[in-house]
RNA sequence: CGGGGCAUAGCGCAGCCUGGUAGCGCAUCUGGUUUGGGACCAGAGGGUCGCAAGUUCGAAUCUUGCUGCCCCGACCA
């Protein structure tokens, strides 16, 4: 993509509302802009971003055997009627009438329409186990959006719903997420705590929330230190077999947020040298909730003696939009953001220094050309303004590798690559910086 | 939902107390000089001062109501 016809409205300036370090990166970056509180639009780089996220999402959720599909923003209220929730759910949930009087609502989750579909199509306990789910824009009336993108009214979740003829094969299939959850955030860069957690108004009795760890988090978080060295499973992991031994070893260490810590079970279990005291951001929850919804919306199957039962179900969310905020929270400096490679709107940053001149457009173009023929993502500065103004754009978005063009290097035939992470600087040849990059961001 | 604050050009702000028809920096546009870490000079454009009533000869400024937004706390992917 040529910088001169992209859209990146950088800002120089703070806009003062931006509180944190996450949504004061994403507005100065171009990536989002309010539209009302705890609304946002997304603008081409950030919606970037979003999309990569997502990818991941969605390999891993098939990898452990979800099956995507796609429902809608607007509910009816009766099917909420059905499950008792449309009363309880309370202030937080969006409520619109439409020109019929009809009762509908912007869904703030997806339970009851979930189990509205399997229980239209699914007869026997032949069909099980299942697992759909979406990623779609949820809305929850926050009494006081914040944060930006952390804390929206409107945001992007991830939700699966699980089927299972019982208790048991529902735990298996909560420990497929629960593996699926670990891989996901780590191929983000991200080290995840999964901490045992209430499970508020969704009900049930298996709940973990997955923690990033921040000083700008929202909750206070217990854990212990080696949680933070623990090993990820790899692509290799059997979704099919048992993955019991995963689950119980990360889940034998103390680990717990505000709400349900017991500091004399913290205490009495993590030796001092070992215990963290931090702020959290929870970018995904998990639940076992039984036949919470099963039951009041007849969702049932046929077992293999012919009676019917209700389906053990269980519900696992990953706040998309929200990880962005938590991707920068612990991945930025004081120029900007620095994104990990796995979701990087661009991977590198090529900037022409000097548009016009020869030898730095044909050694720019050539290599860009080059570049994006070897399937990268490229973002190619070739406006005609000031270096240090280039530099500051481009640190202050955050590409994993910058390449600068310049008629100084460029006449030892030379080309500057930066690290954005490390900073490191090297002179390269043409050639050599294709290669170095091709050999960094390909397979 | 309790407490506090703000609303004046795209962004950041001054002006308000003591009413006289709006200004600064950045950004934008034009011309020139510059050009390896957010340049300089000259000129230009851009605002129904959040909305609505009221007081007044006259309201950004005083009064009342409304709306929007932000911050602190209790709640949530």
């Amino acid at each position: 993509m040529r910088l001169s016809r992209y859209f990146l409205p950088i800002l120089k300036e703070t806009p003062k509302e931006a509180e944190i370090v996450s949504h004061r990166l994403m507005l100065r970056a171009g990536m989002i802009r309010q539209q009302s509180a705890g609304i946002y639009s997304w603008l081409p780089l950030g919606l970037k971003v979003l999309r990569k996220i997502e990818r991941i999402v969605e390999e891993e959720q098939a990898r452990a055997g979800a099956i995507q599909l796609l429902m809608p923003t607007i509910q009816s209220a009766d099917l909420w009627r059905e499950s008792g929730r449309y009363d309880a759910y309370g202030k937080e949930m969006l409520r619109i009438t439409d020109r019929h009087e009809r009762e509908m609502l912007y869904g703030p989750t997806n339970e009851e329409m979930i189990t509205e579909i399997f229980r239209s199509y699914v007869r026997s306990y032949k069909d099980l186990p299942l697992n759909l789910y979406h990623i779609q824009w949820k809305f929850r009336d926050e009494v006081r959006p914040r944060f930006g993108i952390m804390r929206g009214r409107e945001f992007l979740m991830k939700d699966a719903y699980s089927f299972d003829l019982d208790k048991e094969r529902a735990v298996e299939a909560y420990n497929r997420m629960f593996v699926a959850y670990l891989r996901t955030y780590k191929r983000m860069g991200l080290t995840a705590i999964p901490m045992r957690a209430e499970t508020g108004p969704i009900g049930g009795d298996l709940s973990h929330e997955f923690i990033v760890l921040a000083d700008t988090g929202e909750s206070e978080v217990y854990c212990h230190a080696d949680y933070l060295g623990k090993e990820t499973p790899g692509e290799d992991v059997d979704f099919n077999g048992d993955l019991t031994p995963i689950v119980s070893d990360w889940t034998s260490l103390y680990a717990a947020t505000e709400d349900i810590v017991d500091k004399a079970e913290f205490e009495a279990s993590v030796p001092e040298d070992k215990r963290i005291v931090a702020r959290g951001i929870e970018v995904g929850q998990t639940f076992y909730f039984g036949t919470k919804y099963s039951e009041p919306l007849g969702a049932k199957v046929a077992t293999s003696d012919g009676t019917e039962v209700a389906v053990h179900m269980g519900s696992y969310g990953v706040g998309v939009s929200r990880l962005l905020g938590a991707l920068i929270e612990a991945n930025h400096d004081e120029n900007g953001i620095i994104w990990p490679k796995s979701v990087a709107p661009f991977h590198v940053g090529l900037v022409n220094l000097k548009p016009g001149d020869d030898l730095t457009d044909s050694v720019s173009e050539d290599l860009y050309g080059k570049l994006e023929s070897a399937g990268i993502e490229v973002l190619y500065d070739d406006t005609d303004t000031r270096a240090g103004a280039k530099f500051a754009t481009m640190d202050l978005i955050g590409l994993p590798f910058q390449v600068v063009a310049g008629p100084r290097g460029l006449k030892d035939g030379l080309l500057e690559v930066k690290d954005r992470a490390t900073g490191e600087k090297e002179m390269l040849s043409p050639e050599a910086t294709l290669n170095k990059l091709t050999a960094a961001l390909t397979g």
